[in-house]
This record gives C-alpha cells, sequence and structure tokens, in this order.
DNA sequence: CGATTCCCCTGATAGC
DNA sequence: TGCTATCAGGGGAATC
C-alpha cells in the first residue's frame, strides 16, 4: 500500500526520468478513474511539458508548463515506471490503466490491477487545501497535532488515518507509529495524555524519515514495488506481523479491526507493549 | 461540524 | 484438485 514513504519513493526516482520531457500521447483506460474524462485528460496532457516532481500527502502530481498539473493517486495497488516501452491502449495488458509517452523515448506506464488509483489533469489543486499538515515539512507543528488528536472523540488510528489531520499516513505507518509511541490503536483519542500524543507526533517524522531511506515497505515480499520493480525494505514491527514476536518484549503481536463491515480497518500491536487504558 | 457507514474493485486466500 | 465466497483497503459520498 503506498502511503508517503511509497509514494516519496517514487517521485525521487520518477523525477530524473520525466521532468523536462514532453508528453507526445497519451491514453486511459477507466473513465471513473480518469479526471476530469479520458478525451479531455489526453487532449490536455499530450503536448506539454512536465517540469516538476511533486507530492502532498499520498498524492503526486507533476506541473506541467502551461500551468495544468498531471496528477496520480496509487490508491492500493497502483505503480508508477518510466520504461523503454510503446504500449498503446489496445495491446497494453490488462493492468496497464494509463500510459504517457515522453519525449525522450520511455513511456510514463500506470498500473493499477485493483483500480482504487487514479490518474488526471487539473489546473486546480484542492488537495492541498484539504490535506493535513506534512510530516516532514520543518513548520510541522507537533504540540498543533497532539491538541487536534486530544480534541478526536475516535479510535487514534481512525485519527491518524484521517488525511485532513494529517496527510500521508496509511494502514502501515499508523500502527507504526502506535507502536513507537506504545499506545493501542483502538485507544479513544481524547482519552490518551497530551505528553502520549506528543511524543506520538514527534515519531512520525523519523518514522517516515527511516521508511523512504528503505525505500518503503512490502509486506510478506508482495505489494508495493518502486518504479524499478524492486521491493521496499522497511520492515515494519507490527503492520503484518500478526502472531510474530513483539521485538520489544517477545509477546506475540496481535491483529484487531476498526469499524465494521465494508468498512472495517486492520490494526496490529503488541498488546504487552500498548495498552488500552 | 464530527463520526460512521457504504461503496468502488479484483487478487489472494480460506473454505468446502 | 478446483470452484466459490470472503476479505482487504484509500478516499469520497452519503448518512446520522
Amino acid at each position: 500500500m503506498p502511503e508517503l514513504p511509497e509514494a516519496e519513493t517514487i517521485r525521487r526516482q520518477l523525477a530524473p526520468k520525466i521532468v523536462g520531457q514532453i508528453i507526445t500521447n497519451a491514453w486511459a483506460k477507466l473513465p471513473r478513474r480518469t479526471l476530469p474524462s479520458i478525451e479531455e485528460f489526453t487532449q490536455r496532457a499530450q503536448g506539454q511539458r512536465i517540469i516538476a516532481a511533486a507530492r502532498r500527502g499520498k498524492q503526486l502530481y507533476f506541473p506541467l508548463e502551461n500551468g495544468d498539473h498531471l496528477l496520480v493517486h496509487l490508491g492500493m495497488t497502483g505503480r508508477l515506471a518510466a520504461e523503454k516501452s510503446t504500449l498503446t491502449l489496445t495491446s497494453a495488458p490488462r493492468h496497464v490503466q494509463a500510459a504517457l509517452t515522453l519525449s525522450g523515448g520511455d513511456q510514463l506506464v500506470f498500473r493499477d490491477p485493483r483500480t482504487f488509483g487514479s490518474i488526471g489533469v487539473s489546473r486546480e489543486l484542492p488537495f492541498l487545501q484539504t490535506l493535513g499538515p506534512e510530516p516532514l515539512d520543518d513548520d510541522f507543528d507537533v504540540n498543533a497535532i497532539a491538541r487536534k488528536l486530544k480534541s478526536r472523540n475516535t479510535k487514534i488510528k481512525t485519527a491518524l488515518l484521517d488525511q485532513s489531520l494529517i496527510a500521508g499516513l496509511g494502514n502501515i505507518y499508523a500502527d507504526e507509529a502506535c507502536f513507537e509511541a506504545r499506545i493501542h490503536p483502538a485507544q479513544i483519542a481524547s482519552t490518551i495524555s497530551i505528553r502520549k500524543l506528543q511524543t506520538l507526533c514527534e515519531t512520525l517524522k523519523p518514522l517516515l524519515q527511516r521508511a523512504i531511506a528503505a525505500r518503503g515497505a512490502t509486506l510478506k515480499d508482495k505489494g508495493y514495488e518502486d518504479i524499478f520493480g524492486q521491493h521496499g525494505k522497511f520492515i515494519p514491527h507490527v503492520y503484518g506481523q500478526t502472531g510474530e514476536p513483539c521485538e520489544n518484549c517477545g509477546t506475540i503481536i496481535q491483529r484487531g479491526v476498526l469499524g465494521a463491515g465494508k468498512s472495517a480497518r486492520s490494526y496490529h500491536f503488541c498488546p504487552k507493549c500498548q495498552k488500552l487504558i
């Protein structure tokens, strides 16, 4: 699952390959996942030079020369790569949802088996307004975020997943942050001491920096790959470690569920290090 | 406004 | 073995 560190890894790897290139051809496959429409995406992308590779939270965006932006959200299973290929709408394998031919000879290919990702062209960047602060920014205000968490009457992991509160955390890093701060993921946020919430927020930056240095996380050698098809080397302490001993105390890591039905999200924790108070 | 639930989709896995 | 049912999960819309 691409979260902030995985998206950032892809941004960094892609930048030298695509910035400065002109999009000479573009196509996309899924109308519901292509903005504003396949026709407009194709028309507005073609002929434009990519002038930067940027990211906000999990959202990737690539400013174009005319003021538009190419947008890519990887969702759950989205991947990006710059390849020496000439895939067309009709010749591309099933999982390729879009491809942009670049002037330098590469093709920017967007794959997404489960189609929770999206691609598009847009002048405006509304997510810049709706996403919360970037944990890696120098001005990320730990105390301000801790106070906001303190006001939430929902489970702490649910709050951490709220992109309008903090940008970029998903299942993996929300669980990891809770583990490092010794907080039970199902603890109601408002019942946690401000001191602990501060510790939790202080954990985020180094955690995400370590994950980026490892090029993200690939669970059980499955799922996320960087643009070279390589697995991330970040190994979570708790996420996906159900049944394994806690690195801190040896207690078996457990799995729990937040919410019910189709909106359920799992969490992973050490029952000894992360006690429900 | 804040919190919760539903829904999109399909590869992987569990169950029979 | 092989088929079928269930699950997972980011984010936005709808609901309460």
